[in-house]
DNA sequence: ACCATCTTTGACTATAATGTCAAACATGAC
DNA sequence: GTCATGTTTGACATTATAGTCAAAGATGGT
């Protein structure tokens, strides 16, 4: 190559990332993004075309890294125990940074009417593979077993609550308390040892 | 009165509502509710200030509707039609109109960075009122027997999954799937007949 | 019929963001 | 060292929205 490009492209998408965590796609001008990189606005057309491709850019770093976590997450052997580790790691996700960055996915899919297509399709697909990612985790006999519905149903179910999990982070922003709605869920998910 | 207003406050207040259903409050733009109303922008400023109390407004007569239908729904002696029917009027309430106007409060609530206190605060509030409607509603002892969770824990867990609903319904507009994991959670928080 | 009072209207200023482009600038290949 | 190639930069025209205001318009009370 010739004209080389003069910015680190890992740390301008994790950067932007940041910018679209905490301001959702819609609210994010590409100036937002030029401050946050420290990217002139023109250079970042010129090397990506705009906002919508930066942040299918950034989302497949997100998604990548969300996806490896509820993996080793579910990796256990124990119900209970398996559960309240991929609640964990759902929570850790959201709460992180100050102030708390929040859920991108969950953030993006509300928006979705000032939301690109390319954008919808990318959001349904990342929620359609954690919903097969849990149900992976989930079918495991060892798991399954353990379950008072079929793991599926309990991805499902899952999928949905995280979602709920997210909104509620935003309004209360109290972990506590995302922690306990959290812990109700798994005691009706998981079989009571002694009973049935 | 001398000066008197010229339209009608109540039908403004409706079809203000139904846009911000629709587009959220930070992508509603004053232009959109002059069109939607056929007021004059101006006179939308003369009268209310701006979009922040005009959203307060119509919010109310959403708020009010809202938990009169969850009461209603609530009110039942077995606890799988009370929550099937609590759930049925949650889904109601997201999926009518066409396009789907999704839920008002949950799209707001994760708007919550671009949203001014007041209205944060009165998200807040509801959701805070939506739990308090469906516990007392949970805690009849004809219904509380039937539950595998504790009324306010119940109540919490229902508030969080909903919200959820809500996010799964902008993603994959599918009533029928909406239903099914709703079905899947009422499985569980009911206690089996014959069981235990 | 008149007037005081509030409302309506259209125009205006200001701000913010978009997307494009030509000129200046680097730099790897030769 | 030169040069072709892609990058950076600042400027530009355009569009959208906010918020204000003075003049014109209604209307109920007297």
């Amino acid at each position: 190559m010739v004209g080389t490009r003069q910015f680190d492209e890992t740390a301008v998408m994790q950067r932007a990332l940041n910018v679209f965590r905490q301001k959702g796609l819609a609210a994010t001008s590409m100036i937002d993004l030029a401050q946050a990189t420290g990217v002139h606005r023109g250079s970042l057309y010129n090397a990506y075309g705009g906002k919508e491709a930066i942040f299918l850019s950034a989302f497949e770093t997100y998604a990548d890294d969300y996806m490896r976590g509820i993996r080793t997450a579910l990796d256990q052997t124990d119900a209970r125990a398996a559960l309240a580790a991929f609640v964990e790691t759902v929570l850790t996700s959201m709460t992180a940074g100050s102030p708390a960055r929040g859920c991108l996915s969950t953030r993006t899919a509300t928006e979705v009417d000032e939301t690109p297509p390319a954008v919808q399709d990318r959001i349904r697909r990342w929620l359609d593979e954690l919903q097969e990612t849990i149900e992976i985790g989930l079918r495991r006999r060892c798991l399954a077993d353990q379950l008072t519905l079929p793991p599926e149903e309990a991805a499902r179910l899952l999928v949905t609550f995280t979602r709920g999990l997210a909104v509620m982070e935003r309004v209360y922003h109290d972990e506590a308390q995302l922690r306990d709605i959290s812990a109700s869920l798994i005691r009706v998910l998981v079989r009571q040892a002694g009973k049935d």
